[in-house]
DNA sequence: GCATTAACCACAG
DNA sequence: CTGTGGTTAATGC
């Protein structure tokens, strides 16, 4: 385990900004960080959980089994907690969260984190805060997922990508083709002739697991038509 | 019918 | 792990 001081932490979430000197030495006796090394499992599906993840650095997928295929719920970028849904909504992990980038993850005692929401009302609104937006979030996905084609989703995805985890328009893209179809409930050669494809019009251009969007507006306007 | 879309399979780098 | 081509099934003019 590795020294650490909760109160000193630079990458505080929002809610524990919110907890003063007495409940931060709390946190830091009742929780652990870890290292976790690209590819590494943070948390398995079916497995019972006893805490809450906090993800401080690096990105990680969180994924479910499905009826045929494994399915990419979200891409996380740090900071944010992973195993929210888990700690309250049930008792054994509905879904697994692993790295994709070397990534380090506070795992917090449930018991205390809980004791935090009963106690610590500026707390417990941050993550609320935090849950709300990512509900809407995941309606937003689901809506475009039963409607959109292929490519408006490929599309979506990578505009997605860029924006929320890598403020750029050239990205390393962090999963194989596999788990991209995984992600946007497709087989990978969907996804794979879809990329072909937009990168023969120029509108993306492709280096092994490089991705540049050179026409942003296009790529947009595929994304928007489905 | 004919066209489009996408899944599944197979095979080659 | 990826890209491509052939085949097939479903759906919509």
């Amino acid at each position: 385990m590795l020294q650490h001081h909760c109160k000193d932490c630079q990458i505080k979430s929002a809610a524990a900004k919110n907890l003063n000197t007495e409940e931060f030495d709390i946190l830091e006796s009742n929780s652990a960080q870890v290292i976790f090394k690209k590819g590494e499992n943070i948390f398995k599906e079916g497995a019972l959980s006893l805490n809450v993840a906090y993800l401080r650095t690096g990105i990680v997928k969180v994924h479910m089994h499905g009826p045929t295929r494994e399915k990419i719920l979200r891409i996380v970028k740090a900071p944010s907690y992973l195993g929210i849904p888990i700690t309250f909504g049930d008792k054994i992990n509905q879904y697994s969260a692993t790295a994709i980038e070397d990534t380090s993850v506070c795992f917090i005692d449930s018991n205390y984190f809980r004791n935090f929401i009963y106690s610590n009302g500026k707390f417990a609104y941050e993550i609320i805060v935090e849950l709300c937006k990512n509900e809407l979030k995941d309606y937003h996905r689901y809506t475009s997922q039963s409607q959109k084609q292929i490519p408006g989703l490929v599309a979506e995805t990578l505009l997605c990508i860029s924006e929320t985890i890598y403020n750029n328009s050239r990205f390393n893209f962090p999963l194989t083709r596999n788990e991209f179809g995984d992600m946007v409930g497709t087989s990978r050669e969907s996804v794979s002739r879809v990329l072909s494809e937009l990168s023969n019009e120029k509108i993306i251009e492709i280096n092994g697991k490089e991705i540049t969007i050179l026409k942003k507006d296009t790529l947009e306007k595929i994304s928007k038509n489905g």
